[in-house]
RNA sequence: GGAGGGAUGCCCGAGUGGUUAAAGGGGACGGGCUGUAAACCCGUUGGCUAUGCCUUCGUAGGUUCGAAUCCUACUCCCUCCA
């Protein structure tokens, strides 16, 4: 119905993954035989991706799924230029060490994620600074520069809009385009990637790569962009609660990454649930129909398969598990973070303001009054307004577990050992 | 190389000698209403051993009873001219 010969366009379509692309006939038909091959690239500028390159990721899972290889290029080298698409200003330079470690982070989250057999689909985990830092400036200039045309790049959005606002644009940011562009014929000659994925901030340095594939060897490249995340009130997503929804456990814990799924708006759950679940088209139409408070079971589904699809069923289940005895029967559940606390420390005059900053839920004793002042404290769901209250045993419960809430949605726990 | 403008809290931005821990907005967080939603209303948004003390308006000095505000030097950014 969707009108596509190929599994992988037709499920890109249905979940609503296609933004801008090139031939799609031709990318279908090269899908068809299962000749795709697709890269997408990552920035390594943080210890971890986070929920905007999500769709990316669905994408190159989709992409295997349905018989084709997917191609993950860590940017250990473009990351040292800095890609100017989308940013306002330029980023400050990292240091080498720190993108070197950031890569190594991230490569693990792939490995976790496409996991090797020994197929033809396997997934191919490569660097670009195995070839871009080997570059000889002169020749760079002769073989690559030469096929840019500045008048063009002028034009492109990542370099126009800056000059419309008047914002600096340095030159080493000028040049990512071209390292990108260069990747993608680099990948095409020596491993056959003939299609590049990316956010839709990305189409105008695809494009470069597909221009320069054709100029120097007649190659055909294709390009597919994915819509840009929003919310349905219109932020980035992947911004919440003081931060970025982290994709690494360690610093996101798949506790809080369920809450994330469990708490988006009404409006884009039907979205989410086609793009960031793999559930069958068929349940998803039956949960985008539910309303009002039902609506609530398809974002428990949402956030069970949005975690499960990252940190696996396992966590997942004991992620929805965990939520279900803490908001629906106000049981604490094990599972909840805690720390072991001795009996001893607790008896030498244990301050509450002190366990909240220690639970992180405070980043100082100002702050931890300022929450007391402000309700905004539970000890075992009973409110305290005392901020000079000092944890006891009394203030466990027979399993002798003291439970911290801040707010309606945080808890943390006291295990008296 | 010459001339001018600027740097304020998470971000934007007001303030140009005392009532300024610094207006206003955004964001974030908390409370209320709800459905762990949205919208809306209210509150908070430097630190501490806390009716007080300490630190903060680019950096380092100085003037003054008193400085984000005045002076000097330095650093960085921007605009115009060459």
């Amino acid at each position: 119905m969707t009108g596509f010969k190929s599994d992988f366009l037709n499920i890109l379509k249905q979940r609503s993954f296609i933004h801008q692309s090139s031939d799609l006939e031709e990318i279908d038909q090269l899908a068809v035989e299962r000749k795709l091959s697709a890269y997408t690239g990552f920035d390594c500028t943080a210890p971890s991706l986070h929920i905007g390159n999500l769709a990316t990721l669905m994408i190159l899972y989709w992409l295997q799924k349905t018989g084709n290889k997917p191609v993950i290029l860590m940017g250990g080298a473009t990351t040292m230029i800095g890609d100017p698409s989308g940013k306002e200003e330029t980023r400050k330079l990292l240091s080498l060490r720190k993108i070197k470690t950031n890569s190594e982070s991230i490569e693990t989250l792939f490995k976790k994620l496409f996991p090797s057999g020994s197929s033809l689909q396997d997934p191919l985990i490569l660097n670009n600074e195995a070839w871009l830092t080997k570059i000889n400036y002169i020749d760079m200039l002769r073989d690559i520069g030469s096929h840019f045309s500045v008048n063009r790049m002028l034009t492109m959005d990542s370099v126009r809009l800056r000059l419309e606002r008047q914002q600096e644009m340095s030159f080493i940011e000028f040049n990512y385009m071209i390292l990108q562009a260069y990747d993608f014929v680099h990948l095409a000659r020596t491993w056959g990637c003939n299609l590049q994925i990316g956010g839709s901030d990305q189409w105008g340095n695809i494009i470069a790569g597909m221009e320069l594939g054709r100029r120097m060897y007649a190659l055909r490249l294709h390009a597919l962009t994915t819509p840009l995340l929003t919310t349905a009130s219109g932020e980035k997503m992947g911004k919440s609660s003081g931060g970025a929804i982290w994709l690494d456990p360690n610093l996101c814990m798949p506790y809080a990454y369920w809450q994330y799924w469990r708490n988006v708006e009404d409006t884009d759950t039907p979205r989410f649930l086609r793009q960031f679940t793999t559930l069958p088209p068929d349940e998803i139409n039956r949960l985008e129909l539910l309303r009002g408070t039902e609506i609530n079971e398809a974002k428990k589904i949402l956030a069970t398969e949005a975690t499960a699809f990252l940190h696996g069923r396992e966590a997942a289940e004991t992620a929805a598990e965990t939520a279900r005895l803490v908001f629906e029967t106000r049981i604490s559940s094990e599972n909840l973070p805690s720390i072991n606390v001795t009996r001893q420390e607790l008896e030498s005059g244990f301050g509450l303001l002190k366990a909240l900053v220690i639970c992180k839920f405070a980043t100082s004793n100002s702050e931890a009054r300022r929450f007391i002042k402000g309700n905004a404290v539970h000890i075992n769901d009973r409110l305290i307004q005392d901020e000079q209250h000092r944890l006891s045993s009394e203030d466990a419960d027979e399993k002798g577990i003291i439970k911290l809430s801040l707010g309606k949605k945080r808890h943390f726990l006291m295990k008296i050992i």
